[in-house]
RNA sequence: GGAAAGGUAGCUCAGCUGGUUAGAGCACGGCACUCAUAAUGCCGGGGUCGAGGGUUCGAGUCCCUCCCUUUCCA
């Protein structure tokens, strides 16, 4: 039965570019959107920019610009780099939109009605300089506990206590730097206790994992306070009707968006609205959202939906953070990956797999580990999965280019086929990795199987040209299952994959009839190795990239001091031999001026031991030093890379002796 | 400070309600094959399952303590 769906993934901020992080969330949103589609359903996938809000506020001030500028401006980014994933939203919309108006306008109103709303006063700090309030997070000071300097108004990054910027010594605005004022002013509250029972009565509908839901539990007994969901002039948002110079909480209107976004596709597809909205709607809604915020949509958004006589939310999606080689994403150690460097230096689906590939049911965190990343999509889509076509294709070719009309052993394939269901069944419920390992679990048997039909034997007797083909046909037809099965993971290269087959992959169950007789396009490369010096980039290169996002103009500059860190030294090479068990490492012995360093240098493609022996070579000696796996590395050498993947040493004029200081 | 998740082969991860010699992929070693983007197939080495206690006939799997990593706290 066809079921009808609204997916939304979490609003991304407009303050700043996307990044990886954003990008697997979305990757994880638009996989299960273009699942459900290809299961006939009717899935509808809308997103838009987080607008409003104290910082987007400020950021546009330093800028010298409005905040609709700067919120455009960021928009569009956001969008080229959604698009640049495959990210398949049916709409993109903003909060700051009439649309979004309206529905926030008609909800506050609603819950005005019921009774919901509450005014109270609040006293805050408050900036006299620049003539505003300040999130906590716009103090900073000196921690009351541990006496840390320099921390945030909330909590201590130090010792991890919490409290609010008034316990703050010595607490300062970011804004202006001044210390702040502390004001009064009344308050708007949403009174969530109200909905306590409801909300208990909701989880039991089974919308949320299970360490989500206990999370929830631990809310509840702590008791729900009310929501404070109004800021003073100036804030860029919505003002409130009725409380002049007063505004929506970003907070407010931002889960609002959602259906801001599905307001003004509807308007756009004709599309009836209220079948979505009912509180007995039908329809399926579903969010996907970073463990980061599932407070605001495990409490808050269910219980305003519910106050406003809105439906709520069928299931709340919860993944965890990701981090890069083990790492949480941090500027300063450049694992700060933008989704726009990305995209700069590699295509989307290797990325999209790999999250696909590591992606399961649960709120975990999620590695990208470059090197298994690299080592993980090259051996299964390149080495199992496009093989399979790869070998085939030719045998087709040579005997008249046609698929055979039957199959030597259609039993087998009645087994791919039958695995539909069940793999199916993993992406339903978001397990995506045990979808990905059962599918490359079928592709070594696919491979298997043509090991052991040996159809490069069989060609080479006249005799044998139909079984040559029908073996052939058999294994690009196992190609073509799982193509089907990771279409919503790999969406380009299955358009590119149906168009040498001939046939559409564009729904499950059109795999339940193998494809016979019919003519296959001339075979192409379907997809390209990814070259390690290339990934690795992604990180070298990502200091100065999240530098531009944070400086506000825009330009790529690092300062005399940031240079001044690097003790980059001249470098005597004393010893030179190739690392047993590695195929690009060479290990060096480095002489820097009577100082002795160990370094392994991915230098072997291009040097032979003997040639570097006795060269002089740039080194960074104070590199962090690595463990590897055949040693300690001690440092770097450095390299110039050609596109070519050659690299080549760098060496400095007669005269210069191990250990002289470059600079 | 409170809470949650994780700590299993060199790397990335599976291991359901406790039960035979702890698994996969990659990497590594050997062999085979040559259709295929040096791809594929077969065989093999490699883990005191974070540490220490406990429950049990039996624990990676349950309980306690500790250590480490990550995250959340309106």
């Amino acid at each position: 039965m066809s079921r009808k769906i609204l997916v939304t993934s979490a609003l991304p901020y407009a303050n700043g570019p996307l990044h990886l992080g954003h990008i697997i969330e979305a990757v994880q949103t638009d996989i299960w959107v273009r699942f459900q589609r290809m299961q006939g359903h009717d899935c509808l996938y809308v997103c838009a920019e987080d607008a409003h809000g104290t910082p987007i506020m400020i950021k546009a001030q330093s800028e010298g610009i409005t905040p609709e500028e700067l919120i455009a401006r960021v928009a569009g980014e956001h969008r080229a780099s959604y698009q640049g994933f495959l990210i398949g939203h049916d709409h993109f919309h903003s909060t700051h939109a009439a649309e979004n108006r309206y529905f926030t306008d008609l909800m506050f109103s609603r819950l005005k009605e019921a009774g919901h709303i509450t005014t109270r006063n609040v006293r805050q700090p408050f900036d006299e300089k620049a003539g505003i309030f300040l999130p906590d997070r716009y103090v900073r000071g000196t921690c009351p506990r541990c006496k840390a300097v320099d921390q945030y108004g909330d909590s201590c990054e130090v010792c991890g206590a919490i409290y609010t910027p008034a316990d703050l010594i010595d607490p300062k605005s970011t804004v202006s730097g001044t210390k702040p004022l502390w004001r009064e002013s009344e308050h708007i509250f949403f009174l969530l206790s109200r909905f306590e029972q409801m909300l208990r009565e909701w989880v039991r509908s089974g919308p949320l994992q299970e360490p989500v839901y206990a999370k929830l539990d631990e809310w509840f007994a702590a008791g729900l306070q009310d929501w404070d969901i109004s800021r003073d002039a100036p804030y860029f948002g919505f003002e409130i009707p009725g409380y002049p110079n007063k505004y929506f909480y970003v907070w407010f209107d931002a889960p609002i968006g959602y259906l801001g976004c599905l307001k003004a596709l509807c308007e756009c597809r004709g599309l009836d609205m209220h079948a979505y909205l009912t509180p007995d709607s039908k329809i399926e809604l579903h969010h996907f959202i970073g463990k980061d915020i599932s407070y605001f949509h495990t409490l808050f958004w269910p219980a305003v939906l519910h106050g406003s006589s809105i439906r709520r939310p069928t299931a709340i999606h919860v993944h965890g953070f990701l981090t890069i080689d083990g790492q949480k994403m941090s500027k300063s150690r450049g694992t700060f990956i933008i989704a726009k460097r990305y995209l700069e230096l590699l295509p989307a689906e290797p990325l999209r797999y790999y999250f696909a590939a590591k992606l399961g049911p649960d709120v975990d965190d999620i590695d990208l580990s470059l090197e298994d990343f690299v080592a993980r999509v090259n051996s299964d889509i390149v080495g199992k999965l496009v093989n399979i076509a790869s070998r085939c294709a030719g045998f087709v070719a040579r005997s008249g280019g046609k698929l055979s009309d039957t199959l030597p052993e259609p039993a087998l394939y009645a087994e791919f086929s039958a695995s539909g269901p069940r793999i199916a069944a993993l992406y339903e419920q978001l397990d995506y990795a045990q979808a990905m390992r059962e599918i490359m679990l079928l592709a070594d048997r696919a491979n298997k199987f043509i090991d052991t039909r040996k159809p490069w034997t069989l060609a080479k007797d006249p005799a044998k040209t139909i079984e040559t083909l029908g073996v052939a046909t058999q294994g690009i037809n196992f190609f073509r299952v799982l193509m089907v099965y990771l279409a919503p993971v790999l969406p380009d290269m299955a358009c590119h994959a149906a168009q040498f087959l001939g046939a559409p992959l564009s729904r499950f169950n059109e795999v339940d009839a193998p494809l016979l007789g019919s003519p296959l396009a001339t075979y192409r490369p379907l997809w390209q190795r990814l070259d390690p010096n290339v990934v690795n980039k992604l990180i070298a290169s990502t200091n100065t990239a999240a530098e531009t996002t944070t400086a506000t103009a825009g330009e790529t500059h690092v300062t005399l001091d940031d240079f001044s860190k690097l003790d980059l030294r001249v470098a005597n090479v004393k010893a030179a031999v190739a690392v047993d068990g590695s195929d690009k490492l060479l290990k060096l012995t480095l002489d820097l001026g009577g100082e002795i360093r160990t370094v392994f240098s991915g230098i072997r493609k291009s040097y032979t031991p003997e040639s570097v022996v006795g060269r002089n070579v740039v080194m960074i000696a104070n590199l962090a030093p690595r463990k590897m796996r055949f040693g300690v590395s001690e440092g770097m050498v450095l390299c110039a890379s050609g596109a070519d993947g050659r690299v080549y040493l760098l060496s400095a004029d007669d005269g210069v002796a191990g250990g002289m200081k470059i600079s």
